[in-house]
DNA sequence: TGCAGTCTCGGCT
DNA sequence: AGCCGAGACTGCA
C-alpha cells in the first residue's frame, strides 16, 4: 500500500536539502551535492519551525538536536543494523567503520558496513558522518564530503 | 603505494 | 538460482 509522505524543503547557501516525510518519521533526505568545499560558507536560509527543520538547523550548528521520528526505511536487514548502530554514535564523536562492524557483531563485514552506510537514505538524521576510516580518512558521504567535513568541524568545535 | 582478504548487494545470464 | 563485479575498508608487504 502507499503510504503519504509530505515533501519538505529547507534552502540553504549551498542549495535546497530535501526531505520527505511519512506519518511515522522523515524518510528521505536528499543533499545538494557537495563533493568540493565550496566557496560561499554554509548558512541556512529558509528554514522551517517544524521539528524536522530544528533539527538540521541545530545539528549544523554544531548542537546536539534532539531527536525526530525516523520512519520506515526500506532496506535489508543487515542495512537496517548498521543504521541502528549509527544512531548510538553521540554527537560530537566520531567512530571507525571497523569499530562499527565490531559494534554489530560483523568485525568482518568492515566493507558492508561502509555500503550500508552509503545508502542510509536519511544522512543527518542517521549520523553516518561520524564515521570514518581507521586512519582518519573521511571516507565518503552521500551528499559529498564537504558536507561530512563541514558536519564534523561544526561538532568538533563545539565540544569541550 | 599496492594488493589480497572479507562481506553484502544489485545486476546479468 | 547462480555468478560476478563493485564498494564510504583494513592490514600487511
Amino acid at each position: 500500500m502507499l503510504e503519504k509522505v509530505r515533501p519538505l524543503s529547507i534552502r540553504s547557501t549551498w542549495g535546497d536539502i530535501q526531505l520527505l516525510i511519512a506519518a511515522e518519521g522523515v524518510v528521505q533526505c536528499i543533499l545538494p551535492r557537495m563533493d568540493d568545499m565550496p566557496e560561499e560558507a554554509f548558512a541556512l536560509q529558509e528554514c522551517g519551525r517544524d521539528p524536522y527543520s530544528t533539527y538540521i538547523r541545530t545539528l549544523l550548528k554544531g548542537d546536539r538536536p534532539k531527536q525526530v521520528p525516523i520512519g520506515q526505511l526500506r532496506g535489508t536487514e543487515f542495512q537496517k543494523k548498521v543504521w541502528a548502530g549509527l544512531l548510538t554514535i553521540p554527537c560530537g564523536e566520531t567512530v571507525s567503520y571497523k569499530a562499527m562492524a565490531e559494534r554489530i557483531g560483523c568485525a568482518a563485514a568492515i566493507r558492508a558496513v561502509a555500503s550500508a552506510c552509503g545508502k542510509n537514505p536519511v544522512p543527518l538524521f542517521i549520523p553516518c558522518h561520524r564515521v570514518i576510516g581507521s586512519d582518519g580518512r573521511l571516507g565518503g558521504f552521500s551528499g559529498g564530503l564537504a558536507w561530512k567535513r563541514m558536519l564534523l568541524d561544526a561538532e568538533q568545535s563545539k565540544r569541550s
